[in-house]
DNA sequence: CCTTGACATGCAAACGCTTGCATGCCAGCG
DNA sequence: CGCTGGCATGCAAGCGTTTGCATGTCAAGG
């Protein structure tokens, strides 16, 4: 708010002209080095930060990066916009992020508000349709995280080889009536980790049926408890930890013992805290998902950035409720 | 990245100059109304989206505001960033997050950073000493969440009132012996609780003994928790849910019965789940807090924000450990 | 019919920075 | 000793907006 040292008055300090100092920051090499120190003591002297703005309107690069995620109070997505900051810090970007609240409407106005204010964006598990997605990654600097988009940039955290096995070792167990309990159904993670719980269940000879959230969140999967244990289910499945904690609670408020009668595994393995008993999980390494995606956004210089689809597995943890 | 349309295109295609279009979208009573309609007829039609960088430069305000926090990923502060989202969307501003990982120094870098690219400062229970505080407020417009700094707009989550009377409810039950869990010891708010605790305590007569996480994690605290078993301790009141429940799961693995033999009171109410048995907490209303602070930002044009101290009392939440 | 305002709009400078081009200097070469 | 070319730096235009001031128009009033 207070006025700030410009290019100009550290110039006129110096007894050079602005562009030299310009080329001070930007391009050192084009300048004798003794030139460069004095300009950047002088810089450090006065406090001189360069104006992003100027910059941006000038350069036509704005300097950051936009993520949006669809509901930040997930512990899901915090550990993720924390690697999308330290990546971009390191690289010296700033970092924008914007919550959809799971609206697919909201998401694109959201979307619509940071494209011209980035240099290039995550989307995190996107609500849109595919349509739409395409639309955007067209038109944007883009990579997705958690969504398969044909033609784009895009990690994908698979729950797919950990499900596999898990699924694997409940049938050697014995378990015969597996239930899988969903999360958002826009979520592609969702249709992933449902698809696999199905299939592989049938190939291994199991019984598996359906519950659905509509928001995934610890009530609701409380309150779907009870169609579990009715149901008979041997094991569940939960899309994320969030769900697996309600529908833990709920079985165990129904006096079933877990996992003497029923085992429950659930998803993300980013909870800050442990419970009684301690939760089966899959760490879906999320951090190391953005990571990728930010190298693959803030690398390649060019527009759009360049197909490429990288998968990378989640690991099973086993603890107490398996 | 593609080329946008600018406020020269719309003139063009309207046959107005630049500057009518400008105040068609900023001043628009200084125009005729049809050539208000027309203008943004057109703007739309073209896609037009004003560009924040030049606006930014023009007017020296950048449009955004800036929060920081010191860690994302305790669940207190996702749902301060979304308030603070909700409030800048409607007033039509953007939102910078910058965490500082708990640490001063990495704080003051961040704040440094921020300055210069937003009209306004949220500091989120900061980390630095009250000085370089004092500081940053005189140089930037910037309001305190959760740290008392003198002479400057803050508004605190207290929750002297709600330790208050649950002291006196433990007290009541007979109970004698009570233990404070600490968390990260650069926050006020654990200042804040650990004195109430220590002073309501001898008030009442009982026995106090003080405990200390350095990170305020589940680990740490589920190990600490021996300790308070030791101490014979029949309460214990924690920085936060994560170290409750830490404490909760130490005591249970040591064989102590809760609430039977220790009860356990955590602070904050934001986890996504519940667990067994049910934590209780106190409700800090954090979002609220946040929803003060930003208009206190945004609402007084001035600078610096004007001096405002607003302390917000959370609300006991009674559930299963107490 | 001329004057006076009010009103609607245009002009041009300014915001702070980057960058293509121009300039001036000096060393080395023929 | 005059050229050539490389190097270090300056000049000025341009990025997209905003805004104080100037301009032109029209209606009402004298």
């Amino acid at each position: 708010m207070s006025q700030f040292a410009t290019i100009i008055d550290v110039a006129g300090r110096a007894g050079v002209s602005p562009s030299t100092v310009s080329r001070a920051f930007n391009h050192p090499r084009l300048l004798r080095p003794e030139t460069v120190q004095r300009i950047h003591d002088i810089a450090q002297e006065l406090g001189y930060i360069p104006n992003r703005h100027a910059k941006a309107l000038s350069t036509g690069r704005t300097g950051a990066i936009g993520i949006v995620v669809p509901d930040i109070t997930n512990p899901f997505f915090p550990p993720i916009i924390r690697q999308a900051q330290r990546v971009s810090e390191a690289m010296s970007y700033g970092v924008l992020v914007a919550e959809s609240d799971n609206d697919p409407e909201r998401e694109a106005r959201q979307i619509e508000q940071l494209v011209p204010q980035v240099d290039g964006l995550i989307l995190a598990s996107p609500r849109q349709a595919d349509e739409a997605l395409v639309r955007t990654a067209s038109s944007t600097r883009c990579v997705f995280l958690n969504r398969d988009v044909q033609g784009t940039a895009r990690v994908l955290l698979s729950s797919g080889s950990a499900l596999h096995t898990a699924l694997g070792d409940l049938s050697a167990e014995g378990v015969v009536r597996v239930c899988y309990v969903g999360g958002p159904h826009r979520s592609w993670s969702n249709g992933e980790r449902q698809e696999v719980v199905v299939q592989r269940g049938h190939e291994l000879g199991m019984e598996v049926s359906l519950l659905q959230t509509t928001n995934g969140t610890y009530g609701e999967a409380r309150d779907l408890a009870v169609n579990v244990v009715r149901a008979g289910a041997q094991a569940v499945i939960a899309f994320d930890d969030v769900v697996a904690h309600g529908i833990l609670d709920g079985i165990l408020a129904s006096g079933a013992r877990v996992p003497g009668e029923i085992r429950v595994l659930g998803c993300d393995d980013a909870l800050p805290i442990q419970t009684h008993p301690r939760l089966s999980t899959i760490d879906m390494h999320g951090p190391l998902g953005v990571d990728r995606a930010m190298h693959m956004l803030l690398e390649a210089p060019g527009y759009p950035v360049p197909e490429e689809r990288v998968v990378l597995q989640g690991q099973l943890q086993y603890r107490e409720t398996t």
